[in-house]
DNA sequence: CTGTTAGCGCGTTCAT
DNA sequence: ATGAACGCGCTAACAG
């Protein structure tokens, strides 16, 4: 196993000092004169060196690494997330390193210990919060040794955890939507609320709740259940079991993500409930890939992308604690429609 | 800015030699007493003590890093790839440092580099070679530049680098998927290709016109066009405008992968044209975020988590070049009807 | 079982 | 402009 090249070698190969080697190679300020400098680069091209970084992190004690942590990278949310966070940390010169936690909190803690024990420049972290204040605590507290040892590190979500947080507007984005719906004419609601510990989830129901009650509308129907497309479709199928009793009178159904109301569509379409005519769906995220559903998914939209770039951006800046609002804008398409 | 705790703080902290320190908190065989392990691993606790895997990985000379290089982390396909890749990583205690490419042969090489610099454990490479001898040969001599440090590499793709690889068998499903369409009787197909560039869209293509071959039938019309989602909705409307001219007479469209034909969907519809009634529609990859359009898409199913998890595992053995083939798998839907 | 010491590959003063 | 030497934090002989 023929080790690499290191930079003594391409030193001695161009018989040169080791200085002067790591100058011309590694972003050294200092000069070095033509001659040695060609003699050095030739040397290196020869023996097929590269930069050893764990060594040069070592030695600058500083690496060039970005950390992120999502829940699935599977979930398209995230995935869209993760890519601007990957692009962005490459515009400057970073790799990324990325964790799954599967919405599993003492992952997460977890995987910030990793990342400063990898002793990564930066940690972004995406994702709901959740209504846990021990594991909140705690997680505060891995971030909290981590950033007194130099690091820096940014959110996107729940702005609790005392760093640069992009906060996607759950509140106002599900507050418009469901003064959105209530102009198109729906006065009963239910609103698939995903699981109670996730903030983000809480959120979008108090705000979509608040928004009703704005409108002079009574209290939705709540149907827990898991975040994801299968909790979309079994909620909808717990809605349409109480459609006789709790549930009469609903026309219009609020699932608090894209992809949970992408179950709930599916699950309306196996019982034969047509969308919009017998009862609208509503999502919230404005998930790119599945903006070609039929029908089109009316939801708020969140700027996912730019939310990856600018926590990267947070993360890396060096001013301290901010919350920077991510605005969300409702979009009413086909799958709501209009009642007398 | 309190620098981190080095094991050398813990070692003086607990009254111990840098070595029993060592010995203790990190992974090694031997043994260490009862009560200075205790006070070791107190001392590391009261300072919050975390391993600098940079120096450890400088001194052992073994990072506990897995590269992974996709072409774009927001498509679906590569989102369920990648994260199939970082669970298993996880599973084996390595970490996952990803780069995306979007689709630049240039941006790939140059990620192996900086995976190579940093000395990662193995590298994955995710999606379609490339039809250019150039390209591939730069991007084979960095690997082995990667393989010959120690490394080890493996791939998801066509099997052309040499090292070990995943093989997704696109040319038998899109084989299978054209017998099974000439099965429903359909006789004139369009094919919308994607680029002449990617193999993954020319293996496809390759497979659907022998599989109609197989089955006697006319060669089909070809509308080529980018990958994507974009593409798919170009090429369909392109095909459209062919209608009645070279066009007449498809009954079946057959997009080369399921972004593609999710875009062509959009076209048809659109332009007012009925799926499957006027024209069927089938895919290829079986993305799961897309199992739930309406038409339901028919489409050949790839194991598309397996395939991560198996590159991993490829990636982390020790055998020698090996290509493992990845079955798909046809799965007739809604978008594809019989016709007399 | 425990401690000493020599590297791992590189950056960076400090002389020259 | 160039080189010698020390230090970054940790592992792995080697010696006791």
């Amino acid at each position: 196993m023929p080790r690499d090249a290191t930079l003594e070698d391409v030193a001695r190969h161009a018989g040169v000092s080791l200085a002067t080697a790591s100058r011309v190679l590694n972003g050294s300020t200092r000069q070095v004169g033509r001659a040695l400098r060609e003699r050095v680069e030739r040397a290196a091209a020869e023996l097929g060196y590269t930069t050893n970084r764990a060594a040069q992190a070592l030695a600058r004690s500083a690496s060039d690494i970005l950390g992120l942590v999502v829940h699935d990278l599977s979930d398209p949310y995230f995935a869209v997330v993760a890519n601007a966070v990957v692009r962005e940390s490459e515009r400057h010169g970073l790799s990324v390193m990325v964790g799954t936690t599967f919405r599993d909190p003492e992952a997460e803690i977890g995987y910030v210990a990793t990342l400063r024990a990898q002793r990564v420049r930066a940690i972004v972290l995406a994702g709901s919060r959740i209504a846990d204040e021990t594991v909140t605590e705690r997680l505060r507290a891995e971030i909290d040794r981590f950033q007194g040892g130099g690091g820096r590190a940014a959110l996107i979500g729940q702005d609790l955890l005392g760093v640069d947080t992009v906060v996607p507007d759950n509140r106002a984005g599900a507050y418009e939507l469901a003064r959105a719906l209530a102009g198109l004419g729906h006065t009963r609601f239910a609103v698939l609320t995903g699981p109670s510990f996730l903030l983000t989830a809480v959120d979008r129901v108090e705000g979509f709740t608040a928004g009703l009650a704005a409108a002079g509308l009574p209290e939705p129907l709540l149907i827990p259940g898991p975040f994801d497309r299968d909790g979309g479709y079994l909620a909808a199928e717990r809605l349409l079991a109480l459609r006789d009793t709790t549930a009469a009178g609903v026309t219009c159904v609020f699932a608090v993500n894209d992809v949970m109301a992408v179950g709930a569509l599916a699950a309306l379409r196996a019982h034969g409930v047509a969308v919009p005519e017998q009862i609208s769906v509503a999502g919230f995220d404005d998930i790119p890939t599945l903006r070609d559903l039929t029908p089109s998914l009316t939801t708020v939209r969140l700027p996912l992308a730019d939310m990856g770039r600018r926590a990267v951006e947070l993360a890396l800046a060096t001013t301290g604690p901010a919350a920077e609002p991510a605005t969300a804008e409702v979009v009413l398409r086909e799958s709501t429609r209009r009642v007398s």
